[in-house]
DNA sequence: AAGCTACCAATAACCGTTTACAGTTTTTGC
DNA sequence: GCAAAAACTGTAAACGGTTATTGGTAGCTT
């Protein structure tokens, strides 16, 4: 095994210069840094995580916690994450919560809690009391995407204005009865843009004086499937349905309209969709507000 | 900061019997053990990773590298992965290639490389001749999925076979004129199963005598949008149109059906669309094979 | 009661870096 | 040229665990 020992030997210098060469520190002589640098370069050595861990405290690795990951919004959002993260020089080693509440257990009492990560970033979640005393006595930053953590730094697009401009948008295209498929919180390991997004379509609503109907408020699992079912039976009774649905993720929009289709409407001629949240493939169907992969441009410090 | 020390005292024993202990070493009295169980249990005491990678030389980590996170197939197969990994007490770090070539060479380079993984996982990827070599170095275990890796396990779906049979169900449904839009391998990272998914389609058409027209096939980069535009030009032509697709992707499919009905041809009536890998939209659309998310059970020993 | 034999537990040596501290060399100012 | 200051470099002590080695202490035998 090569360790910095070889290449101090090599480059006829300490251990302890070599460590400050390849960590661009002062107090080394140009001289040293090249010798240091080249022999390192020669030999492919890289100083090995965990000693490197153990001695500064530092990981250089982010814990990325989330629901799911096989469905488009999050594994979009992690792919973005990734790329910054790793851009600047982190790892980042992932906890998915889909395995169960023994998993989700497991995750926060362990996992996280093994002193492995410099910082935890959490998409979606809404942490219960322990979950949260348990992140926050890591005592390292932490920050919520789309779900914001009591006493951590939080990013998160304006979902009741989304959902406002949404119904907006089908409002000035002439409609006045407008369905929602809303996001089922309970589903969704209980985040909350649900609700929000609710919120923005209802003042969208009175804003425009316009009428609400309960049969024309479903609510689904942010699945295409889940969307499907709920958009057939809303559009089920041919002497009262809405001419337009405002769906509260893209995926329930596919669904939605599909089963559209499938009653025999055309879209959008007799019924118009509208999803939320950037799809890749919101452009082969309905419309969409663009949910910013940027999202992990303005965390970390 | 509370550390193995510190349990230690307070389950009045020694740091090295608290470890073992801990551990599930032997030489431990059924008395003291209970002790420092408890005693560790009280003060919520996990092991520093860092320090028992260093002391012991594993990580209880393992990486996986993907070309992409935000397309369905690779996601999937990423949250079986976790899944499988972590109920056995791993981690997982995660290296995207998405990021282009620089980011690549750095993965390869700097981060698998820091010694801080057990082992590497990789999907649907063809290494170059320097990255294999990089990997190997490791002397850690490395297996390939959807992907063989030259002298490492290795593990995918008969893409031939699957290429055949989707084809072969075509024809049992009476169709002779049947198209493929292939996967394109350079824009997919250099992985192979598009040669092999091809062949099966060529070879089940030579079995059952049908002819094969040279544009009837198409390449596309597996997303969407690739389908799309390749089953447009496809059909575009009335004259000499087929009557059946076999696409591979289920992505593609999604295209191919929608570039049809924007054609004016219904589906499944006018031409009948089959994917491959077991999308969840599939039920929707067109037919499918199952992908198992099952790719990462038969792994690591 | 002394001598063995097990079995337990503590001491101390490592794992591979970083870094405070001390020691050595080079500059710089006269 | 010389002393003092500045810049560089090496030694050794952490970092927080694991584990081989060694030392005790009981319990049995005779």
């Amino acid at each position: 095994m090569i360790g910095i020992f070889e290449v101090a030997q090599r480059a006829g210098v300490s251990t302890a210069t070599v460590s400050r060469a390849l960590n661009g520190k002062s107090h080394v002589s140009a001289r040293a840094r090249e010798r240091v640098l080249k022999a390192a370069q020669e030999l492919g050595y890289v100083a090995s995580s965990s000693a490197y861990t153990l001695a500064t405290g530092k990981s250089r690795n982010i814990g990325v916690v989330l629901p799911f990951i096989d469905r488009w919004f999050f594994s979009a959002v992690l792919e973005g994450i990734i790329n910054a993260l790793v851009s600047r020089g982190y790892d980042v080693t992932l906890y998915s919560l889909s395995g169960g509440a023994s998993h989700r257990e497991r995750v926060f009492e362990d996992l996280v809690l093994r002193k492995r990560v410099d910082g935890v970033l959490t998409v979606a979640l809404k942490l219960s009391d322990r979950e949260l005393e348990k992140l926050t006595a890591l005592k390292k930053p932490i920050v919520g995407i789309g779900g914001p953590i009591p006493g951590a730094r939080s990013l998160s697009i304006d979902d009741e204005g989304a959902g406002r401009l949404a119904t907006q948008h089908l409002i000035s295209l002439g409609h006045t009865e407008i369905g929602m498929i809303a996001g089922n919180p309970a589903s969704e390991m209980d985040f909350h843009q649900p609700y929000l997004r609710k919120t923005g379509y209802h003042e969208a609503l009175l804003d425009a004086n316009l009428d609400f109907q309960e049969q024309w408020m479903a609510e689904a699992d942010f699945t295409v499937g889940g969307g499907y079912y709920a958009a057939k039976q809303m559009l089920g009774d041919p002497r009262n349905k809405p001419t337009a649905i405002f769906c509260a993720s893209d995926e329930m929009g596919f669904g939605a309209i599909q089963a559209a289709r499938d009653l025999g409407l055309r879209v959008p001629q007799d019924i118009s969709v509208i999803g939320l949240d950037g799809h890749p493939l919101g452009v082969f169907y309905g419309l969409s507000t663009i949910n910013q992969k940027t999202k992990e441009q303005g965390e970390h410090g």
